[in-house]
DNA sequence: TGTAGCATGTAAGCCGTTACATGATTGA
DNA sequence: TCAATCATGTAACGGCTTACATGCTACA
């Protein structure tokens, strides 16, 4: 009963606080849609199959309830919060500290190694980079568009402007350190 | 021959790639400590166990050669780059373009759910996250002064630059949503 | 009638961590 | 002589992904 969970886990978990107590609950498959409409942009949005594998832990421990709507129970099979789920997802949200957070970031990591290659491919990638971001960038806002004027969402709003506010930052980054790149370059003859 | 290696595998690798053509190579307690003095910073410092398994592979797939310098092979086993080796990371890091960085954000995510708390409660969450950066910022700027003046890493002293930046937004961030949480409460008779 | 989207799961396998096991060297 | 640090690995296991397997429903 008291074991400990992961954090993909209480993500889950809460994912499922956004429904009202009136709430039928969600499958399976909202879930993940919700996961990749919010999750995505500063965790991670799991994969289906572990999505179904979280939602099964968690009913096995009483942390969501499910009903089986369907004929045979495979399909639309809804999950919701038990009181068991609150209280464990609130103890977790205020008790536990929060890890510092985890980046993986394979452009910096390409950029470390910039010795191997050359300050113009290395200006190239961050170009590259620069063009992604503002992609999700345009996502993350549309994300963001649909939660204004919803106080019961002002968290996942403050969220998402902090998302906003990193790929801003990121964005500025990169464009400094590739006419860093290019400025080391520019009065270097072997350079063109 | 052919078969693709995780990032981590070319991030390992790629930590040698630091020793130059005359060196004798690294300990893989060597490539740990280097690891956890850049890699950790954008990527993840993989634990000693990895760090060897790693090495290991890259052993066996020719990237890498290995002596042995202790009576039984079992004590200051070196690693250096071989050919192959360059020539595979040099394919990588050119060829191959850089997924989209992962972020694994704990902070945020228990900031999403800050409806199931108080503002308060969030509020000290961010100062707490912010003394957290703060630390870690001078961790890497000890990094980055080391880095100061020598041409050779001018691309780690990027990267490190690009993190600094990076904490710093972080930074800025977190006061600015610190601060809209107080603003709401201000208010609101019951906050106090 | 067929295809896109809804819906649920299992199996195999990689990546990475913690715990465990072992031993040498250096310096207080 | 004792502790810290250097040094190398194996074992067990958790988390997560991809591939696979299955079938319904809505709509063009």
């Amino acid at each position: 009963m008291g074991q400990d969970l992961s954090t993909t886990s209480y993500a889950v978990l809460g994912l499922l606080t956004f429904e009202g107590p009136e709430s039928v609950g969600m499958t399976g498959y909202e879930v993940k849609q919700r996961a990749d409409r919010t999750l995505r942009f500063y965790w991670t949005a799991p994969a289906m199959s572990q999505i179904y594998t979280e939602l099964a832990r968690l009913a096995r421990l009483g942390l969501v309830t499910t009903s089986f709507d369907g004929p045979d129970g495979r399909r639309d099979r809804r999950y919701r919060m038990s009181p068991a789920g609150w209280e464990r997802l609130r103890a977790w949200q205020s008790t536990s500290q929060p890890e510092f957070p985890l980046l993986k970031h394979p452009v910096a990591l390409r950029l470390l190694l910039g010795g191997i290659s050359s300050p113009a491919a290395m200006s190239a990638m961050l170009t590259d980079y620069r063009a992604a971001l503002a992609e999700r960038r345009a996502e993350l806002l549309a994300v963001r568009a649909s939660l204004e004027g919803r106080p019961e969402l002002a968290y996942p709003a403050m969220v998402a402007d902090w998302g906003l506010a990193y790929y801003d930052s990121e964005d500025t980054i990169a464009a400094e350190l590739s006419s860093r790149l290019v400025a080391g370059t520019e009065h270097d003859p072997s350079a063109s």
